[in-house]
DNA sequence: ACAACGATACCCT
DNA sequence: GGGTATCGTTGTT
């Protein structure tokens, strides 16, 4: 009852603040690791390249804690790859994995390495441009998986340890006014492509959205419950 | 030095 | 649903 009621009043703590269309603040990346994960669904990530904005809606999200969680980068402690896992929340942690790039954002308060992955956006602007550095033009081939919305969003090592509540390359910014008021629901489930922790249910994504990754009867799985954008 | 292995994606059936 | 390309990081000689 207590981490219910807690949840709660984080949530409220996050969303009273934001304006559509306003770049999230240094409060928003400081919460509870699960919190933030969940409260980042809604959410437009831009990306601003040759005066250029690209920008897509955060749909599904996956927790990767600082203590108890096997299959997070921070498990076996700070190293030059998972460096900026550790900094201040709100730093942008990329990482490669079988030759691609992977996008985090880092959660909690300094030090703890806690972070969570983006594993799908809903292409918002820059569309065109998305199609052409991603080699692709079906919906689901451009933004649904880690990897391709980074190469969609032309981020990439080069970004890593970017902070998040400063930089002009790359930042989150509360729904757009055309999403808030609207209702979703979201699911909670166990992660994708793990082989340590593998029941922790820490993957989040807006049920039944075409752009979530994974298989489309795994869709309704796991827990769910609504909430209003913004 | 070197070998193993991923928080993947692509292409094939 | 399954096999594999591909390469940086890591841990081991």
């Amino acid at each position: 009852v207590w981490g219910f009621r807690q949840r709660q009043l984080e949530r409220q703590a996050a969303t009273v603040t934001d304006l559509p269309g306003q770049r999230l603040g240094a409060d928003f990346y400081a919460s509870p690791t699960c919190a933030v994960a969940e409260q980042l669904l809604g959410k437009l990530l831009v990306r601003e390249r040759d005066g250029q904005r690209l920008s897509g809606i955060v749909v599904e999200v996956e927790a990767y804690l600082s203590a108890g969680d096997p299959a997070s980068h921070s498990h076996r402690g700070a190293s030059p790859r998972n460096a900026a896992m550790f900094c201040h929340p709100g730093t942008l942690y990329v990482y490669t994995i079988h030759a691609r790039y992977c996008l985090n954002v880092v959660t909690e308060p300094p030090g703890r390495g806690a972070a969570v992955l983006i594993r799908a956006v809903e292409p918002w602007e820059g569309v065109a441009v998305m199609q052409r550095l991603r080699g692709k033009q079906a919906p689901r081939e451009l933004t649904t998986g880690p990897a391709r919305l980074c190469q969609a969003l032309d981020i990439t090592t080069d970004q890593n340890g970017l902070d998040l509540v400063r930089s002009h390359d790359v930042w989150l910014e509360a729904a757009p006014a055309a999403l808030v008021g609207r209702r979703r629901r979201i699911v909670r489930a166990v992660r994708i492509g793990i082989s340590q922790a593998v029941d922790l249910p820490l993957r989040y994504f807006l049920d039944g959205h075409r752009l979530v990754s994974g298989l489309a009867r795994h869709h309704s799985a796991g827990r769910s419950w609504t909430f209003a954008e913004g």
